[in-house]
DNA sequence: TAGATTGTTAATCGATTAACAATC
DNA sequence: TAGATTGTTAATCGATTAACAATC
């Protein structure tokens, strides 16, 4: 058995998105006992396709065995190498109200490498705080914070009006890397990576999807009524 | 001017998508009463390609004026009919931890016509809480309550282990999609529209990212190292 | 009319899926 | 060896982008 990893391919971001799946779901395997597990049954569990799973698998490296499957412990270590476990991933907080607060308090936060290095608000009463030991500061001394590491992740979780200048802070600290979460586009320069999670658009979705649907349904109605036996 | 609304063509979820994005950009350029807005402009704004703009709107049908662009509060009317404002959708959330009260106090929730019906937890201190003027209920009477309206839209915003079974009441109350935030992979009837929001796996994408420039940068540097000037 | 900008077509790109040879 | 299942190829599907004719 030799060189089983892939070379540092590009992995498409499709792809990226479901790992964290597929570890999710081997790590159930793993504390059920299971040793292998195949293609098949893993996309059942993921809920995606197996020819999916075989593909996306294949683009880490060729770490399954034909006729057995894969071996459900070392997949899940080289899913989490793929995905950087083992490394640190610090983390500045802007915002820390319900969404704020339930995002550092994440399941497996800290399992995954994950922790907060500082959490900022504007609210006074919240300034002063502590969430998970941390003492929350001032979102003025954000601008005044040392310079931060490379790898470390951005979390925006103000509100809109305020998200575009507490962006502006972090990229001036030195962050490189930004989760948002305010309802708001934010401009930041290319060499910084962006990811926007809006709670209302997620809803919105659903509702258009809701509303085809149930004009489907009204369209159905009508022809019926048309085309009576 | 006849017939500009498209024929309910097929949108792309990737076009949906984008339609709250727009949404928000056209209602702050409403605000800010300019007239009219070209893709060009609004793709700026909304950090996207012109092409991908008109494209998009050209879906919904035929709102520009060749020469001119569009008429910003004409478009933001047609981007609502096309979402579905002023339609009703009645929410049922399911866990009023920080995320479940985070997304039910979402700024512009109301006017979207999201409209919260009911919230259930199972915490006793937080059973009987109020959160928006609306009781929390526990969450054993959720598979009692009155059978709900098809366009209800249910909400999963309990910890992972739980999530399966509030899925199972709230499909079997009557609920047809949900956007569940517990970091598990839910299994729902075909008919049942799923979409899944997890902020551990949002972060584990950006930190996916941040580890591949950071081997980029360690292979740039050996590369130096090994071709020296 | 001249200039600007849409709406649409065609080309490109990327992701999904099916099929199957390789191989345990 | 026979059966099972991977890893990969090729076909399909869908989304993005560029280009430009239509037209205000």
């Amino acid at each position: 058995m030799r060189d089983r990893a892939a070379p540092s391919r590009r992995i498409p971001e499709a792809t990226v998105v479901r790992l964290p799946i597929y570890r999710r779901v081997l790590s159930e395997l793993l504390a059920a006992e299971q040793a292998t597990v195949h293609s098949e049954q893993l996309a059942e569990l993921a809920g995606v396709g197996a020819a999916k799973v075989r593909k996306d698998l294949s683009l880490l490296g060729s770490f399954g065995t034909r006729g057995t499957g894969y071996d459900v412990g070392f997949l899940l270590s080289q899913i989490d190498r793929a995905l950087g476990a083992g490394h640190d991933w610090p983390l500045v907080v802007v915002g820390i109200g319900h969404l704020g607060t339930a995002l550092v308090n994440s399941e497996g936060f800290s399992t995954r490498g994950f922790r907060v290095l500082a959490l900022f608000d504007a609210d006074p009463s919240v300034v002063g705080t502590e969430v998970r030991g941390l003492r929350v500061q001032p979102v003025e001394q954000l601008g005044a914070m040392a310079p931060v590491d490379p790898s470390t992740i951005g979390v925006v979780a103000t509100p809109a009006q305020a998200a575009q200048a507490v962006t502006d802070a972090l990229v001036g600290v030195g962050v490189t890397a930004i989760l948002n979460f305010a309802p708001q586009v934010l401009r930041v320069p290319p060499e910084v990576m962006l990811r926007h999670v809006d709670l209302s658009t997620e809803l919105q979705v659903l509702s258009f999807f809701q509303l085809r649907r149930e004009r489907g349904r009204a369209l159905e109605g009508a022809l019926e009524r048309a085309r009576p036996q």
